[in-house]
RNA sequence: GCCACCGUAGCUCAGUGGUAGAGCACACCCUUGGUAAGGGUGAGGUCGAGGGUUCAAUCCCCUUCGGUGGCUCCA
């Protein structure tokens, strides 16, 4: 006897163990006919947790809880599990059609995603697929969809699966077999397009739906490449993308919110709202900030920079450039010199390195190289050897230079050092919006979002030991200030610690340990889920996160808080304590927006272009119905600019209707219509963005009071005590 | 860096083996109009760059630069 409990609680039982098709088709022929699949679990068990996503066929042999899935939940809502069914069986689907139009592609791994699932197949040499061919196999899908045929599962035991795998030779499907062995599995399990032996198969722990026939609409998306495992050392194989729905309808509205999102798409809006340009000619990965951009990024910074100044921070400014030396002594070099640009070496010298017939990979272990006793002291004061002794050289082989600074923290620690400090001065805030400079590989420049020269909101908090865990909290709390005033709730923290089996870590375990400590202790004040993700540390400590995804659901780091106990070591950074012995301050890195470009351009895609008032580059247009109120208008506009209000009148012989259209695309947030009955009465006919309608009157001194108030509390647009509020009570 | 795709006017995009077009934007003229496009005229392009094939290349081929989507990477 097996006892089913469906979602309902309502319980059905069975004298022998039943398949999920059977339970469904108990409760009825309709449920029975749109089942893809089940979710098992024990009973009374949270299956949308914990239980088990399985196929129609699977039998079930114990008293368990089961959710029928089917396209649609019974709210309406699309089922995540029903389209993780037909993704996954969709990309076996794919697969087939590309091994009948390329013979001799191999297989690797097919997994469903969020939104989509993709293939890694690895063709035979000199063939490749091309964007072109998409309709071919899509034709050929779709032959094998009509077709109907069941997905039937069938399992061999490990020995037997393997040697299968071993005869028909495929190194990647014998790959995933035996991880799944790893992993735990106590068989290998197969699934054939219709007949086992006879129809296409794939190696796959499954579940699948039922038949071809279920998948309604599906569509190839794109080919990327990607590497076996991840590994670029290993083969380069062919990712290709597609996706599937129940229905047609959800094909096309997945189509049309792909495209909403590419008109949100920071890189479209910020080039139709000239808030940024990136040019061919000054370089890849190179933002330059045109006028409208500049004032966006201008008041973040003014706004951080208030917040800053109430939490006692002190502004500093420190140069692009440094010399290596700053750079040996902190670790970034060579540590990192593979993201850098090239060590700026001064023309003298190199002049004397041609002569001399340097070679080039002598005159790179020259640029690494450091003097003994620059080697010895930095070892001493670590503890470990930080400098190995191949890169010790005599002085007169030594070659000096600079480096575009990929990092402000030594600029900072040397701010600090300049002066002695008692334990009473501490903590030291420095801050600054400090550019540096990193050598991101081309394919991985991205808009503004990823970038090879960005300024950071930096910080570097010079603190005691007992003082971490409160800094560290106050550097959240303007986080979270930040992402409060502009209504960003969409973001994951997380902790990052060290790889238990990293090595590239440097540092006390012990100190590590605290540091870690005061990170985890600090994000569980934040009131919102965090994630601790081992091996997401920095080298030289633990970290605090704060993740937004972008209109295509790419995830981007943004706000972030470091602890580091190792420059200060570095950097031989001392404090007089109470007991007149000099002691070791920790340092704090954060940087709340992250980078001013990233943050910029995802806060573009946030508002949609539409930034609220206090941060929009023209807040006011005002648009006079005709020249006759052009003096009125030109009035109106000198009082809001008086009241640092960013205004300006559209002069145009066009009709106001028109005007209307084209601050409507400028994303302005406010109209004010002037007309000869406005200026008589001493009013202005208010509209605002987003709002088709002419919102009312107000008095000429209550809107540029109003619009001035908006700005200064940085509100939201239509934000109870905007001007907007105000109009639509 | 790797794979696929893309590159035509300031922007969005058509187009063709015989040296180019539209809409918007821009300039000028008419129009002075009350809430999402009034009308007309005009200017604007070495078709990303270099090389090759051809009588002839924006179009075909190669190289290169840049962009997009992924992969790898991200102190």
């Amino acid at each position: 006897m097996v006892r089913i409990t469906l979602p309902d609680g309502s319980v059905k039982e069975f004298a022998n163990a039943p398949t999920v098709g059977e339970v469904a088709a108990s409760i009825g022929a309709g449920l029975a006919k749109s089942a893809l699949g089940g979710r098992v679990g024990t009973t009374g068990a949270n299956l949308a947790k914990d239980g088990e996503l399985v196929d129609l066929a699977h039998p079930i042999e114990s008293d368990s809880s089961l959710a029928i899935v089917t396209a649609k939940n019974r709210d309406g809502t699309v089922s995540p599990d029903a389209l993780y069914l037909l993704r996954h069986s969709c990309a076996h689907v794919m697969a087939e059609a590309i091994q009948r139009l390329y013979p001799g592609v191999q297989l690797v791994y097919g997994p469903p995603l969020e939104t989509n699932f993709y293939y890694d197949m690895l063709f035979p040499d000199g063939k490749v697929m091309s964007a072109d061919d998409f309709e071919k196999v899509e034709a050929e899908m779709a032959k094998i969809v009509a077709e109907n045929r069941p997905f039937t599962r069938y399992e061999l035991p490990i020995a037997d699966g393997i040697a299968k795998l071993e005869k028909e030779g495929s190194k990647f499907k014998l790959d995933n077999a035996q991880r799944a062995v790893e992993a735990g599995s106590k068989s290998l399990s197969w699934y054939a397009t219709g007949e086992p032996g006879k129809n296409w198969e794939d190696l796959c722990r499954g579940p699948h739906v039922p038949a071809t026939g279920k998948i309604g609409a599906f569509k190839v998306l794109s080919l990327a490449s990607s590497y076996w495992k991840g590994d670029e050392k290993l083969d380069r194989l062919t990712r290709v993308y597609g996706t599937a729905f129940a229905t047609k309808e959800e094909l096309e509205q997945y189509a049309r919110l792909q495209e909403e999102a590419r008109r949100r798409d920071h890189r479209t809006l910020g080039k139709q709202l000239r808030l940024f340009h990136i040019d061919e000619m000054v370089g890849q990965g190179l933002i330059l900030w045109t006028p409208k951009g500049s004032i966006v990024r201008n008041e973040l910074q003014n706004f951080i920079g208030t917040e800053l100044r109430k939490q006692g921070y002190h502004q500093v400014y420190t140069p692009h450039i440094g010399k290596l030396d700053l750079y040996k002594t902190s670790g970034h070099f060579p540590y990192y010199k593979e993201s850098q640009f090239p060590a700026i070496v001064e023309g003298d010298d190199l002049t004397k390195l041609c002569d001399s017939g340097c070679s080039c990979g002598e005159l790179v272990a020259r640029i690494d190289g450091v003097s003994a006793q620059f080697a010895r002291e930095l070892n001493e004061r670590t503890g470990r050897e930080v400098i190995a002794q191949d890169r010790v050289m005599d002085a007169d082989k030594l070659i000096n230079g600079f480096l575009l600074k990929p990092m402000n923290c030594p600029h900072h620690a040397k701010i600090f050092a300049s002066e002695p400090h008692s334990y009473r001065d501490l903590p030291v805030r420095l801050a600054e919006f400090g550019t540096v400079y990193r050598w991101e590989q081309s394919g991985e420049l991205n808009g503004m979002t990823r970038v090879r020269g960005f300024t950071q909101d930096d910080a570097h908090l010079f603190v005691r030991e007992d003082q971490v865990a409160e800094e560290v909290l106050g550097c959240l709390s303007l986080v979270k200030i930040i992402f409060a005033t502009l209504g960003m709730h969409e973001y994951r923290v997380r902790v990052g610690l060290r790889d238990p089996d990293g090595t590239k870590y440097v540092g006390d375990p012990a100190n590590w340990d605290k540091a870690e400590q005061a990170c985890r202790d600090a994000a569980k004040t934040l009131g919102v889920p965090f994630s601790e993700e081992p091996g997401e540390a920095a080298f030289y400590g633990p970290k605090i996160d704060f993740v937004v995804k972008d209109v295509i659901g790419r995830s981007w780091q943004l706000g972030t808080v470091q602890v580091d106990y190792n420059l200060p070591v570095r950097f031989d950074l001392s404090y007089t304590g109470q007991d007149n012995k000099p002691h070791r301050p920790v340092m704090i890195h954060r940087a709340p927006f992250g980078s001013m470009e990233r943050f910029c351009g995802v806060l573009i895609e946030h508002f949609a272009g539409a930034f609220p008032c206090w941060l929009s580059p023209e807040q006011v247009r005002v648009l006079p119905i005709s020249e006759k109120s052009a003096p009125y208008a030109d009035e109106l506009v000198a009082a809001l600019k008086a009241r640092g209000v960013r205004a300006s009148v559209d002069h145009g012989n066009d009709r106001v209707q028109a005007k209307i259209k084209v601050a409507a695309e400028e994303k302005i947030p406010y109209m004010a219509v002037v007309g000869p009955r406005d200026a008589e009465n001493r009013v202005v006919s208010v509209r605002a963005r987003g709002v088709e309608a002419n919102l009312g009157e107000m008095p000429f001194d209550a809107f540029v009071a109003g619009i001035a108030a908006e700005i200064d509390a940085r509100l939201l647009s239509g934000a109870p005590g905007t001007v907007q509020a105000a109009l639509t009570k």
